[in-house]
DNA sequence: ACCTGTTTGTACGTTGCCGAACAAACAAAG
DNA sequence: CTTTGTTTGTTCGGCAACGTACAAACAGGT
């Protein structure tokens, strides 16, 4: 099911802007209207209120593109924004949603500045919009570690995303061998102690699948096991039969983390 | 595919430490086994030196409990930790894995001291426990916006995972009723725009599964649409319909994220 | 060498979702 | 009022994974 490069384009002005209140008198009220703005002390708040631009937000608009450094974060009030992974085929997967309750663009201060997602607009409304130096700047004081660790926790939603969406799309075969490669980057060896039974509970699958799909890798030379250990013998080939969550995954790591002593 | 309360506790010493370079004359060789704290500034590092711990992490052990506030992060060096979610019936789905590239326990550092997660060793090996305040106060230092986006990133990391673990093992109606929630949510009204097929889009499924779907939930008087109109008549009973993956959801969103004008 | 529990292999009917193809209902524009 | 494009409804064969049930291979302990 291949998502639509934009959606119903041609129908956003159609669609009627969300009976609410929205009699934009000040900024102060609608501020309101976005819970985590609410929540935010007043000297900040007053600080930012001129950089705060209350904007519409049409349907099927991107917010952000995957990979892209994007210049500002988003604020919904009425609007809700939907965090989306789309594949190379086209098709797509929703990995969660954005709405009064949060803003859009965390990688900003969590120091990626970019995800391999994507943020489009749901549900038209309206949001503030806010540059994102001011959100890097709350962080810059901040010292190193605690920055060094958002990187990383940022790497670990990207690998939470992936998950997400490979949980939707993947075969169970090609959900084996990211596991296998994930697994085996994180070892110092090509072998793992893992039995088949254990390796169905993580990727939430049956036994039996798993034995399969390791019947099939086999078979192909690419591993060797007996009764819990699992030895790698072609490891490109497992890269072959991946699907592309693997690679993302990766990249993000590498691309997030400092490769001092990379394995 | 309920997963075994402590799987093969009791074969847990008959698996070999995974040959390893672990001679253990100081711990400043084995610190450098994890990029993370490899990547740290010495200064820091030197602080931390006389609180690492280095242990073992045997098979099965579990380091991080669902909803528990533990006292330690956890630095692999070579072993896996899974990040795992534990469903009432016992069936479980991995929401990541952890090993030499990071740290368990982003939840300390993060705000929310705790996840519906749990952590379990997935692979026997070593790594360094690290008392929570430690990191804690690398954070502390950091400003109360910085604090509360912090926590809301947390929310959001758990509504990823569950996105996860939902997309694994629930039934496109399940999933279909959770998306109609969690919009429901963040929206001022009952009432939301949206297609079948876009919401086909978001759950990653085909659009005429979301037709059937909206069909049943339509006949038994929960919700009335039209072109691209989704009101909802019933919302009790969409939460009766739908998986325990919302209900996990709103609960963290709740907790994390303080209350003033909760819609 | 035997017993026992663990791990892996095989088989079979069932099911939930997919892919494809099409029809019907509807709304907006000319 | 007709045309056109969008949205929703229906059908059908196919397939991947499921649940269930059992057998075989193997390792460790006694």
């Amino acid at each position: 099911m291949p998502v639509a490069p934009h959606p119903r384009k041609s129908r956003v002005k159609a669609v009627s802007p969300a009976p609410h209140p929205r009699s934009v008198v000040t900024n102060l009220d609608e501020i309101r209207l976005n819970r985590l703005l609410a929540a935010m002390p007043d000297v900040e708040l007053k600080r930012w209120l001129p950089q705060l631009e209350l904007i519409n937000l049409p349907l099927g608009e991107v917010l952000y593109e995957s990979g892209n450094t994007e210049k500002s974060v988003y604020f919904p009030t009425s609007a809700i924004v939907s965090l989306l992974y789309v594949m190379k085929n086209g098709d797509s997967a929703e990995i969660a949603v954005v709405g009064n309750e949060g803003m859009v663009g965390i990688s900003l201060f969590m120091g990626g500045n970019s995800t391999p997602s994507r943020a489009v607009v749901q549900s038209a409304g309206k949001g503030f919009r806010l540059k994102a130096k001011v959100m890097k700047d709350e962080f810059d004081l901040s010292g190193p570690v605690a920055r060094l660790l958002l990187r990383y926790t940022q790497a670990l939603i990207t690998q939470m995303s992936q998950t997400a969406v490979c949980n939707r799309h993947h075969s169970l075969d090609e959900q084996l061998c990211r596991w296998l490669l994930l697994s085996l980057d994180r070892l110092p060896g090509a072998e793992l102690v893992m039995t088949q039974e254990l390796i169905a509970n993580m990727l939430g699958v049956r036994r039996e699948g798993v034995t399969e799909g390791a019947l099939k890798l086999q078979q192909s030379g690419l591993i060797r096991y007996s009764r819990g250990r699992i030895k790698v013998l072609d490891r490109l080939g497992l890269e072959k039969r991946v699907c592309e969550c693997y690679a993302v995954v990766k990249k993000e790591y590498d691309r997030l983390l400092p490769m001092e002593l990379a394995a």
